[in-house]
DNA sequence: TTCGTTTTCTTGCTTAGGCAAGTAATAGCC
DNA sequence: GGCTATTACTTGCCTAAGCAAGAAAACGAA
């Protein structure tokens, strides 16, 4: 609390914060902007799908779905309601516990995705993995995990 | 177009893919979160601000202050004036050029950028920085910034 | 069993942000 | 000098997302 005197930010930090702080908003537009426009979906509907895809029976508890795509569990609820509108997800009470809703992914859902799967991947390399070695992807994989696994604690850590 | 047969991402590639879009939509929250709460300064504001003081005569104008933000001018518009609500910055039509609005940073806006940094600071290096080497900063800057500069032009590239 | 507590989701409201249309001022061109 | 085109910002309106309060089910204890 009482400013503990931090040191500021060397030279090659501040690179990289520049940097990162561009990426976290221009990468996420672009990456949302691509998908949009070349295949009418949104970036976070995708994720959704994805999410769901890879679950067990392609099905997901409302709750652990937004875990798992990082948004909140009202988000979660609107995002569902409007893909199964779409017959892309399917909602249905728990069995068991009436409480709990199952998300799941059907036929139509999983179909979209795959489609919708080429024009991803070509996007994330065309933004991402077109300016990157090898062995740069090698060293930054455990680097960025580091700093994700630090934030999963909501508020401090 | 017609799919020419984009390689799937190999398993490095996956791992920083997920560790990236994570990082894209947490690290964001955290940052403004951390900001907000700690020094009650909205992640957005803190940027304008900081922008501001880094130009010559702590001024810019409204639409270089949004491309260094990389915001609308819209949203600029809008931060500005609620800025200038609180004396943190004044907007006057540039002399010259009587389209353009200058934001300059006022005193008091200074003051609380100043009061804020070492916050802001901490946050960073909590987030990010303390989970990293010097080496690792060494090589993670030419990388992102590799990245980041492909990213400019809004569509294609 | 029945009542309080906790979990899980939904609904209402608010905020951050962008886009598109509008307005004002400048710049070019004849 | 008067039109047209361009630039710079603002305003209206929409979407994405979160928070907080609610409702419904499940759990637990008396």
């Amino acid at each position: 609390m009482a400013a503990p005197k931090v040191h500021p930010l060397n030279t090659d930090e501040e690179v990289v914060w520049r940097a990162l702080t561009h990426l976290l908003v221009v990468l996420r537009r672009s990456l949302g902007d691509d998908l949009e426009r070349l295949a009418g979906i949104g970036g976070t509907d995708y994720v959704v799908l994805m999410s769901l895809s890879e679950a067990p029976r392609r099905q997901l508890r409302m709750s652990d779905l937004a875990r798992r795509c990082d948004l909140s569990a009202s988000r979660i609820t609107r995002l569902v309601d409007a893909l199964s509108q779409q017959g892309l997800v399917v909602k249905e009470r728990a069995i068991g516990d009436a409480r709990s809703n199952l998300a799941t992914l059907t036929d139509a859902g999983y179909r979209r995705l795959r489609e919708t799967y080429p024009v991803h991947l070509a996007n994330v390399r065309h933004r991402v993995f077109d300016h990157l070695s090898a062995e740069e992807v090698a060293l930054l994989g455990p680097i960025l995990e580091r700093i994700t696994s630090g934030l999963e604690p909501k508020g401090e850590a």
